[in-house]
DNA sequence: CTGAAAGCGCTTACAG
DNA sequence: CTGAAAGCGCTTACAG
């Protein structure tokens, strides 16, 4: 048993030597391309483990078309979803045998075109993935476009063309949220805007209204209240709806952090949640399992939004699978009521039975 | 002006022959090198901006010594201190051309050492950021040990030879939040323990204590009880501790998670807090300002520490620095308290003058 | 201060 | 089913 004198990592080269192959069938081999007598295969595969050889990536991607790098872009990292995506992300990659390269950029620098363009020129990614709101900044899009990066966009605010996207049924969840409230007798629901400029705040709120009016329920402009997000928002905006003369039976926040913010408030002004006062909020964070009551919420499914993404971008880099049909690049996933303490009937009435809402579908 | 005939990205070879110099030239630019003209060093500087040139990182990498990328590992992705370290290392990446590739991993997966080996060996990054568990899992370590890859273990349990390591002083930390309390006038303070397993369980406790000691305050036994960070742990060491006859005035728990398990069944209780009861934690989490009462706790200098982190990993990659002392290879930065509204004096008595405390130190 | 040559470890395009 | 040659775009080692 000679000794391993070289301390440096097996090259295809040593394979292929020791194999008695050439190195164009090691290659193969190792791509699992077809047309490759089994014994062979075998005979290679069985040098590869012994070597223990791993193909090096810049290689690989110098020599050809692909890096079998992801690049992940994201603005807030305390944002509930991205932890999601990110997860979801890496895990798909490393089943496919890529990698993930994350980037936190700030949504209003200046030089941010420039930023993105300096990583995929450097990194020659073979596709990003971009969340809100970064999936929907024209510098981010631009140096993206020039630089012909195959990219998902995660629930963005509109389609671009020629980008790929997934996103979830915000206006559909809301208006199951607010079904759920409705469902348990509530009528005065009051309703927290999100930010103006972040494009899940639109449809929550088309959501809101549609159920409202589905139920023939008047929305009281006074229970409408504009957020921006952030717990401090929710706070504010409970304030107003909570110390009104006839108080809203429950509040519907476009978001979890917001949620929190009322019931922060509600606890401060001694109301029970949800004896009081029943919350809902958007998002399944973290945060929204750690207080109490729990937190009544929708999970957006980042995760599985995230794999969807990293399966698209894999195929676009695959010359022997079909492309992606145009219908295929723009996909929708299920999202999942997660109904917890914050909600119940409101207290001076009992519920209308389930019966009576149903009728109204 | 000519016309763009080709589509691919500009190359050391373009911006050579446009500039009439050498790719060696070009190369030396673009890499800072000492020893070109000033007159020279602004003609290709000149060329790269007009041709938009980006090195290609998969040509520097096979060809040089370095990959400029830097390696991630994290095992649970909610953990309060992941995102910052991720934060922390990102921005610091990008300030110095380098790219952070994240990879999440199972603390049991029975493949563990062959999933970082992959990683290693594919990407050959120049160097890796380990944070708990996964700083302390043998798996993870003789993987890396095996492919000569540099290191750096955030808060590892204990400091492994031939690796970099940085953390904060836990054991300072609990003891200064055990003094608050103190301070503040409590002498019946409980603790929370974390995780058997988990490194930071040990020191957080030995600070608690410490304190305790130092102001002569004798620790009940009853008052200590195991969790293991979680919020589900938390809520079952307060049902424990406040349904005694004597309840205690303040409860540390060793994580804001478990602290806010305390907080939701304090409030559960119809307990007042701080009113009736002293809440403190540990991380700085998101959620800990999400509640209300926001959380007294203690911020861990996580961002910083992946900053230090990836600094050292840059610095073990050139030939041009000298490399880090012996204790160099160990850092251990500032933490800060985050005194906030779940802390307050005991109901029954005043708080005991701030000069009684600081007498007895 | 500058450059010509070799080579990093793979894939591509082509030949058989 | 298999392989020899060229080349990807840089850095290294060396020469001047």
């Amino acid at each position: 048993m000679a000794l391993n004198i070289k301390a440096s990592p097996p090259t295809i080269t040593d394979v292929a030597a020791k194999a008695g192959v050439s190195i164009k069938t090691v290659s193969r081999v190792m791509n699992q391309e077809a047309g490759v007598h089994a014994q062979t295969r075998a005979q290679v595969l069985k040098v590869v483990a012994e070597l223990k050889y791993r193909p090096k990536q810049s290689a690989r991607s110098l020599a050809g078309a692909r890096s079998f790098l992801i690049g992940l872009l994201y603005y807030d990292p305390s944002a509930a979803f991205v932890g999601g995506v990110q997860q979801g992300a890496t895990l798909r990659c490393r089943e496919a045998g890529y990698h993930l390269v994350v980037e936190s950029l700030h949504n209003d620098a200046p030089d941010l075109q420039q930023q993105v363009d300096r990583m995929v020129s450097a990194l020659r990614p073979d596709g990003m993935i971009l969340t809100p709101p970064l999936c929907d900044n024209a510098q981010v899009l631009k140096a993206l476009r020039e630089s012909h990066t195959p990219c998902v966009l995660i629930s963005p605010a509109r389609d671009v063309k020629g980008m790929a996207s997934v996103r979830m049924d915000d206006a559909g969840a809301a208006e199951e949220i607010t079904n759920l409230l409705i469902s348990l007798g509530h009528e005065r629901i009051a309703f927290i805007k999100g930010a103006t400029d972040q494009a899940a705040s639109a449809p929550r709120y088309q959501g809101y209204l549609r159920a409202m009016k589905t139920h023939h329920l008047a929305v009281d402009p006074a229970l409408v209240h504009q957020g921006d997000f952030t717990f401090a928002s929710g706070v504010e905006a409970a304030h107003h709806l909570l110390s009104r003369r006839t108080r809203p039976g429950a509040v519907f926040a476009s978001n979890d952090d917001m949620a929190l913010g009322v019931l922060a408030s509600a606890q401060r002004l001694g109301l029970s949640v949800p004896g009081d006062l029943s919350i809902a909020g958007f998002d399944d964070s973290n945060a929204a399992g750690l207080v109490w009551p729990p937190l009544t919420t929708v999970r957006q499914p980042m995760y599985e939004m995230a794999r969807v993404a990293v399966e698209m971008l894999i195929v676009a880099n695959r010359s022997d699978v079909p492309p992606l049909t145009p219908q295929g690049l723009h996909r929708v996933l299920e999202h999942e009521l997660v109904v917890r303490g914050s909600t119940s009937a409101p207290p001076a009435k009992s519920p209308r039975p389930a019966s009576a809402v149903k009728r109204r579908h």
